[in-house]
DNA sequence: TTGGAATGTCAACAACACTGACATATGATG
DNA sequence: CATCATATGTCAGTGTTGTTGACATTCCAA
């Protein structure tokens, strides 16, 4: 756990990569790296009365229109306390829409309305213009790496979210 | 900016990666791993009176003993009022000393006592370890991926900030 | 000596998370 | 139908982390 020194060899293959300096390198990669992911939806959401929790409720209606309040919180990581707080200024403001279930009539199903898609567009026009600079910088080798660890580094059950965002999306 | 289909190519690449899809996978990647990334720590801090704020703090003591106050707030990009009440704490704790510069005595010099280093260990560990699962997982290549775009996804400054660090490191 | 930089501290506040408790409506099951 | 579980909403309290603004102290540098 603490070796620092594992740059062995295995089957021919170097681990230099999991040297304790390198995984320090990676850490704090990840830290600064996800200041700058979220520095320009953050300064357009400074000049609004809304923060990052809504711009996340906003992305993944967006992304999974029609998607139930528990779904939702599932996937944010959050309580329903949490969430709810912010769904109901998104509401209030006529940014989202919440619709009874049809079949199972305790469900809420979430869209967003006219106004809450212009919103999540100018947020993530910001956040896709740096991550499109990023990947283009980068090249696509670069950027299959970057997507292989960074689901490698996810708990099994976002995982299995994030798969099946991405398979509903393609 | 928000052309969709970015599937031309140039210069006889082909540039599918750069779609709004591919990017928007991204951008749920980096969401879903930091969860991840910040899973472990913040499973053990959440059992003493310290927040991942201390964590960051100690991680950059660690990395850079001696580093001043006003070095440290830029490096985790906060306000010396927010960095203060975390120090504050962990002075009071023992887990930090903070020396009176010797050639300019305006600045504090940071570093860990052993009690500090203990609960830095402590917290990399868990957070290393996640990190080479996901590195070994994914193989050189990919983490070689991950780090170039990840630090060209930083501002400007940070990837300075970062690369000093690196350099230092190695 | 004066200006500015580095630091510390106090106060107020906001965003975002949590827990716990309780209410309501509805589905599912006996 | 009675009962239990689920989905949601809401109220109240609390904690962490961030922010501004103001002010004091110390000390370097011109």
């Amino acid at each position: 756990m603490q070796d620092g020194r594992s740059g062995a060899m295995r089957g021919g293959e170097s681990l230099l990569f999991l040297t304790d300096e390198q995984l320090r390198q990676g850490i704090e990669a990840m830290f600064f790296a996800y200041r700058g992911f979220t520095a320009d939806p953050d300064r357009i959401l400074s000049e609004m009365a809304y923060g990052r929790a809504h711009h996340r409720a906003v992305h993944f209606i967006n992304r999974a229109p029609g998607t139930t309040v528990n779904n939702l919180l599932h996937m944010l990581g959050v309580t329903k306390q949490s969430l709810n707080r912010v769904l109901r200024t998104l509401i209030d403001d006529g940014l989202v829409e919440s619709r009874v279930g049809r079949i199972d009539k305790r469900e809420r199903h979430l869209f967003l309305t006219d106004a809450g898609r212009s919103l999540e567009q100018t947020l993530s026009d910001a956040q896709r213009a740096r991550m499109r600079a990023a990947f283009r910088d980068a090249g696509p080798e670069a950027v299959a790496g970057f997507r292989v660890v960074l689901e490698a580094m996810m708990d099994p059950e976002m995982r299995r979210t994030y798969a099946g965002l991405r398979d509903t999306g393609t």
